[in-house]
DNA sequence: AGCCTTTCATTAGGACACGAATGAAAAAAG
DNA sequence: CTTTTTTCATTCGTGTCCTAATGAAAGGCT
């Protein structure tokens, strides 16, 4: 039940590992720690939220993109997600099979394809989502306003990062 | 290419559907922003780094835990990770298969599988890991070292108040 | 008009993700 | 010592995730 490793044996083990490397320990303690908060706080919204309503993560964060824009097209979606097209593909094939979407074929472009809500799933949206907001809350309750604010900002900067160092190269 | 939508559409799109719900708009600043910070990040560090050499994100996170402690269960390293035991037996056998780790059983308790790392395992984590750091390096620059520390702490913060809740139910 | 290139969404194939079910082994209970 | 109960890792079924390949449709070009 208990961690196997404590934290002070983990550091041992790690630094002496490392020893000779040039490593920088700040910074791989600030994203190391990153996908560990997003780990741990996407398995608590699963778990305690979603789970409940038979949604999966990526099908939530879709349904709330759809539910933004009223009609949108899947590239749209794609890109707003942050996810691959073929991967939207079959999120929305589960999404349209539970009747919380709809897609229909632009009259303009026949190659594209838009996305709406139907009742189903605005009304799951409208209950689930101040659930969700409630928990988010409840995730940073620990930290005072200010930091909250200043963590955003960080993180903000990071995803810039890198997502300007992804462009460099065209 | 660009955004189909800016920053301030999005804002005012959010803030009509959600009047009069009572959402606290700075939680959800900060959560969406740790996803958003987190995904951009592990997709670049694929990129960049993981793909170069064959690796999957998860692959990579289990042979770093197998790395630093030489011989260890594999109950545990699916705790280190933060993954299910059933992931855990799939990306095991991938890295198994390509050379990078070996089972065995445990002459103690027969139910217990320890791993262990081979030479081309250690070999490749010689290589990766600087590079893998150097890269973390490049995402957290923008950071002032005390704004990097300030960030580790909150979100560590968020990880512990994600498992406390969890674990309320017990 | 007819080709050529680009831009779409989808499918195909492989890896990863989970909970539930399985079967082996150890520990606890009697 | 035998019968539960618990604790392991794995397999199964389903969904998510990627890149590459596919096929349809639109735009450019001559």
């Amino acid at each position: 039940m208990t961690a196997a490793h404590t934290l002070e044996e983990t550091e041992r083990q790690v630094s002496t590992l490392l020893k000779g490397m040039n490593i920088d320990f700040k910074a791989m303690g600030v994203v190391s720690n990153l996908f560990r908060a997003a780990n741990s706080a996407r398995n608590h919204l699963e778990r305690e939220v979603l789970s409940k309503h038979g949604l999966s993560w990526t099908g939530f964060v879709v349904l709330w993109v759809v539910w933004v824009w009223e009609s949108i097209e899947t590239r749209e979606i794609a890109e707003e997600v942050g996810t691959s097209k073929a991967t939207l593909s079959g999120v929305l094939k589960t999404l349209e099979r539970d009747g919380l979407v709809i897609k229909k074929q632009s009259k303009t472009d026949r190659r594209l394809v838009l996305v709406s809500m139907t009742k189903d799933g605005k009304k799951m949206m409208k209950k689930i989502f101040p659930e969700f907001n409630q928990h988010e809350v409840l995730l940073t309750s620990s930290l005072k306003l200010s930091t909250q604010e200043a963590t955003a900002d960080a993180l903000r900067s990071i995803t810039l990062n890198s997502q300007k160092v992804r462009t460099k190269k065209f």
